[in-house]
Formats: structure tokens, C-alpha cells, sequence
DNA sequence: TCTAAAGTATACTAGATGGGTAAACAATAG
DNA sequence: CTATTGTTTACCCATCTAGTATACTTTAGA
């Protein structure tokens, strides 16, 4: 039930980005450095937040990262589904397939999980990174 | 981010024996199979729905489980909570010790997944097996 | 054009967790 | 007493977690 450790830096690493002057660069040393988060597990998470469109990159010399869109239209949600994958309660709301019951007619249970899941993601998209910036 | 699978047939067991009348006691081998779960499996998860108080059990012939409350009286929350532990979305909402930041002052993500978890944790409390029956 | 400084890709690993099985035990109805 | 039912403990193997290592690519600037 909760997110991992990757998502976590995950997170950190979007806020500071966030909180650095628009357009500015940060190398991945200095997030790693002010976010506690070991360099080259940084390096292997950041890849997925440029594939989701929520960070850009820029290698080589005076490299490093922006974020590729304003603070307020990056929610949690973009950055747990950028590490994770789709948020799922329960495998078999992504398919039937995992459960041993196959979705038995109308599962309730599932019914029940669906609409907890649907109201979770809703709190998770309605926090984005804007709220935090003064 | 998911519940576990003994979560899953945990949830299934209890509505299965919401469903039965009233004090109707249920031996394992009839959940195992109404509802697909490995019965070695399911016997290993019901001690812990017994130590949450949300079922009880009978050994020797004639043995099995009942509902140790109103069908109305268990909520999901409790299922989850009794089968996986606390639910948190982050290992740092159960300690700081977790955060390589140590909780440094007021970190903002730790603010937001908490409040994040406290609506999820409430919509797992709402949903209960009387909704289930008829 | 060379080089140092950045990020990228891929592979590896120790330990924990997940999902289950097995075996020996304890209680109880008849 | 015995067959039937749940309990406890231990074990197992595959996958995931969190992280490290190595080799590579890109690029600014001397």
C-alpha cells in the first residue's frame, strides 16, 4: 500500500527542481546533495520523470535538469505513474486475468476497491507542485 | 501502492461470510473453494482476522468461522489493516527514522502524503460488508 | 580538436517481501 | 478414541527493492 523509495526521491527531486528560478538547470550532484538521495540511484530515476514529460535534460557540460512544465501541472499523480506505473488498488482492477476468481460476474469486492482507488487518485492528482512554492 | 493478494482473499472471505446466515458457522474448505483461494493460503490469513476480533473460529468436527460483528461493523480498513498492518503511504508516515532527510523541518511531501493517506484511510472506512448484502 | 564534466544505458547484487506449501500439533463432536 | 477441523512454525522459491558498478554518449570550452 505505499509508494517506494523511488517515488519518494522522486517527489523531493520535482519540489527543489521547482523551487529553483524558472528555467534554471540544477545539476543532478546538487539535488542529490540537498535532497539526501544517493547519486546513482537519482540518476537511475530521473530518465523516467524526462519520459513522462515532467523534467527535461541537458547533458554535457553545465548539464542537468528543468523541469518541463510549470510547477502547477505536475501533480503527485504524474510523478507516482511516471516511477510506478498506473496507480492499482489491486492487480485485478489492471486485469481480470490476476484474479483466481477471473472477475467472477460482478465482483464486489473489486466494485468497492474500484471506487477507493478512483477517489485515491483523485487526492493524488489534486496536489501539485505549485502549493508549496511560497 | 497495491493491497496484497492475502488482502484480497481476506476481503473475500469476510463478505463471503457476511453473506451467510446469521451465526452460521463456515469451515475453511467451503471459502477455499467458493471463493478460488489456496486453502493451505487462506487457513495461514484467518488467524489474523481472528487476533483483529473480526472473525471467530471453532476447531474439532463441526469446526469452522463466523463473523465476530455486524457485517455493518467492518469496514475495509479493518480487513486491510488486520491482514497487511498500518496502512502508509510512505514508510516515513509511520517514522522519521525511515526519511534520509529525517523529516528535515516541515518537509512538504511528508505534509502532502499524509493528508493523501488520511482521505484514503477514510474512504476505506466508509466502505463496509453490509453494503453487500441485498 | 581534446578533455573534463555532465547525463544515459545496462547489468549486477544482497536482502526483503510475496505467495505459497509442509508437517507437527491441539481441540472437539460423537 | 478417532476423525475432523483449525493453529503454529518452519520452510521454499521467485520477484521486487534499493542501490552499486561499468561502460558509454553528449557537450562546453580551452
Amino acid at each position: 500500500m505505499t509508494i517506494n523509495q523511488a517515488t519518494d526521491y522522486a517527489l523531493r527531486a520535482v519540489l527543489y527542481l521547482a523551487r529553483q528560478p524558472q528555467g534554471e538547470v540544477t545539476e543532478a550532484q546538487v539535488i542529490s546533495e540537498q535532497e539526501v538521495i544517493p547519486i546513482r540511484f537519482l540518476l537511475k530515476i530521473m530518465p523516467s520523470l524526462i519520459k513522462a514529460g515532467i523534467v527535461k535534460s541537458f547533458r554535457g557540460v553545465g548539464g542537468g535538469y528543468v523541469l518541463a512544465k510549470a510547477p502547477g501541472e505536475i501533480s503527485f499523480l504524474d510523478v507516482v505513474e511516471a516511477v510506478e506505473g498506473p496507480v492499482a488498488l489491486n492487480r485485478c482492477l489492471i486485469d481480470y486475468a490476476f484474479c483466481s476468481k477471473k472477475g467472477a460476474p460482478n465482483c464486489q469486492i473489486h466494485q468497492a476497491l474500484a471506487d477507493v482507488q478512483a477517489k485515491l487518485k483523485a487526492e493524488l492528482q489534486g496536489h501539485n507542485f505549485a502549493e508549496f512554492i511560497n
